[in-house]
DNA sequence: TCAAAAAGTTAATCTAGGTTAACGGATTTT
DNA sequence: AAAATCCGTTAACCTAGATTAACTTTTTGA
């Protein structure tokens, strides 16, 4: 249950098997069942989630009551709103399972204490907050300098796995598009 | 010179003033004039930049020529391309001055080594790039989620030092928007 | 297992913001 | 200090993508 959490935390720090027991005592795992939120707008994010098995969406909903989706999540992605567990405000976001989804959570209070306990934690979670960053930037550019049909393009060379278990509704509010909008760029390209 | 440096570096954790050499040592101290590129497209990224004194844009150019800035880069931030300084591979972003700027350079070498000398710029750097993170995705649910009059109220109230000490059709670039459409937006706003 | 809801598609119309162009004022450059 | 370039603004027109609507197909859940 705890291997794919492991072996996501030791892809850029060597860790014993001492280490890797501290770890597993300090997060907990919890079953979702599709469309079941694991947070939602105006809640505090307590923890922050490894996804073990599943997919999930987190979206926000703007004053017209549109949804965007902000980030899929699958399995061995982390998913979570940082600015709100790190701060204790309350999320503007709701993240939700597309699939029944198995995930490891963990609190502030245990990552503080993992950052004590494992020091290369550190390490671990800068590099990945830098991964996660340029990765953010990339998405930035694109919705600010490409046209809907090259942002889908991208988005299927990028992400196939996500193409395959998602629906074409969710991939539009992604690239910030309707939904006849991508069905016509789809018809379009082939 | 260095002070406003370790000022920001001890932001998160203290610093001892053998820490401070050690940084200080790291470091290479370089003015460049207004106009003049820190960075251009297709170099490799050897240093990240803090910002002493100065204004830098950091932009893209897209297939038809158009620029698309990034970043505003002011006294007391970082900037750089984190993707190529980090792999390197040559950078696809333009960085220059918009005033004559001074600012403090770190090889990724030297990065390294402070990491190992003060393992607590770690945590420093975990942080600082959380907050980026942080920013960079509140930045791409605007850009998806509001319009262009929205995005730039937001951006008048978040950024007001930059409003005051950059032009106009800067600003239009950094919210995705030709100047023509923030001038009208301009007009109607008083 | 079948009715209801959700998802995908196509077409007609609408609109936010882009494009082009022209002009006056402010900066730079020589 | 003249010439050249850059900036901001306004206006007329254009276009990518949104909206609305109607219909078909797929999925869901009682």
């Amino acid at each position: 249950m705890y291997d794919p959490l492991i072996k996501n935390l030791s892809k850029f720090v060597p860790l014993s098997s001492q280490e890797a027991e501290i770890i597993e005592s300090l997060f907990t795992f919890k079953k979702y069942r599709k469309k079941q939120y694991i947070l939602q707008e105006g809640d505090v994010t307590r923890f922050e989630t490894f996804i073990v098995k599943g997919v999930t969406r987190t979206y926000e909903v703007d004053d017209k009551g549109q949804e965007h989706i902000v980030q899929f999540g699958l399995e061995d992605w982390w998913v979570g709103d940082l600015y709100s567990f790190l701060t204790g405000s309350p999320t503007t976001y709701n993240i939700d399972c597309l699939e029944d989804t198995e995930v490891l959570h963990i609190t502030k209070a245990d990552l503080e204490t993992l950052y004590e306990k494992v020091p290369k934690m550190e390490r671990h979670f800068r590099i990945m907050i830098q991964n996660a960053f340029i990765a953010s930037t990339r998405r930035l550019s694109a919705s600010l300098a490409r046209s809907a049909p090259e942002r889908y393009e991208e988005f299927i060379k990028k992400y196939p796995q996500i193409e395959q278990r998602v629906a074409n509704h969710q991939i539009a509010s992604y690239l910030g598009i309707t939904p006849q909008t991508l069905s016509r760029i789809r018809s379009q390209s082939q």
